[in-house]
DNA sequence: GACAATTTTCGAAGAATATTCGAATTTAAT
DNA sequence: ATTAAATTCGAATATTCTTCGAAAATTGTC
């Protein structure tokens, strides 16, 4: 247990770090980043302001703690997930489903990654370009070894089957968590990608 | 002229809002809205800060500004191309590509909105949500319409359809903005669509 | 063309928020 | 027990957004 090993300082130290994210993801994830202020994100993780700047360097750097601080969980989901299935085609339908499932449980992470952190600027910092580059090079191994397997047709570019799959479920998530969840988010999912799985296969 | 009959005042601070909506359009789309301040937006349309208010009730107010003053010019571009083909399925496919052409002419304004603005809580605005909804109804109703002609499978709907374009259509734009433009956004576009296309044509 | 009414402009001040500094406190090491 | 190190946070500063109202410019009227 490397909590237990922790010297009683740095643990209380990190957990104060642990509020002070899960109370950014909640308050970002409702209201938007811009619409919330440090001291509101302080209060409810019942720290004094400055005491945010003993654990991030500035507003940004604790927006980007909050995607960060997710990805372990997420791609410990998704892994596990796919290695139940056997073949290419069903890791990545299975994957494809974790991943909208994750979302659908953690949906203020949703909201903050795919609304507010993806398509933002903040995607110009290598720290976070880092990890989306990793999220899509996923998603274009696994087409490629369903092509290698030939379960997908030849002709498919991974590159351009990645973005058409990420696209859909960025545009999937950003609907539901937009307009107020009007649909099951997996269920709508499951029916986008096999209409998009039909391009990807071989002609017969 | 709608410009020459109005009156010499009028004219000059319908102007300066151009100035400012110009201004705001550049600098957003380049550094992000957040990391833009009214100050600067002041500062390059030439006026001093204060007159930001006179023609926006506040930030969020000029960044609504921004798309809408696009909106006509891109509905015209798309409504002129999609006019000059034939068949509800050609006209999809050269709308589609007329919006990725808008967006690589008009980078800064193509960042503004699909980076800033459409994922973000801005759409929680009626104002900004209208707009967006029209948009993809647009689509909505072309695919409808192939569907009726016979073009596209009797299987697919329509909303899941517009989806899957908008979804590829954002994403294909974020990645193009954000990786400083790494592909000619037209040609990719074409080869989404055409790949994208074949899960709604009718199993033959 | 002078005068009043109206609209537009913007300097000065205020409010909200982000950020820094360093001294006081707590814990760890010797 | 004493020193060193890390952590915490009150007080102060910096930046940015927003308001207010008086000055300036334009328009309408006689």
């Amino acid at each position: 247990m490397v909590a237990n090993t922790l010297k009683l300082k740095q643990r209380r130290s990190r957990e104060r770090r642990e509020r002070i994210v899960a109370a950014a993801t909640r308050l970002f994830g409702r209201r938007g980043i811009a619409q919330t202020s440090l001291t509101e994100v302080a209060k409810l993780a019942g720290v004094p302001l400055p005491s945010l700047y003993d654990y991030f360097k500035d507003k940004q750097d604790l927006v980007a703690a909050v995607p960060e601080d997710n990805y372990l969980a997420l791609y410990e989901r998704l892994t596990a997930v796919a290695n139940g299935k056997q073949g290419p085609r069903q890791q990545l339908r299975a994957t494809f489903l974790a991943n909208l499932e994750y979302i659908r449980d953690n949906p203020d992470w949703g909201r903050v990654f795919f609304l507010e952190i993806w398509p933002s600027a903040a995607v110009g910092q290598a720290r976070i370009r880092k990890a989306v580059d990793r999220y899509g090079l996923h998603y274009v191994e696994l087409i490629r070894r369903a092509v290698a397997a030939g379960e997908y047709t030849r002709d498919l570019d991974p590159y351009l089957g990645m973005s058409l799959l990420m696209g859909s479920l960025c545009h999937l998530t950003a609907v539901w968590l937009l307009y107020r969840k009007p649909y099951e988010l997996v269920d709508r999912g499951t029916a986008m990608f096999d209409l998009t799985e039909v391009s990807f296969l071989r002609r017969s």
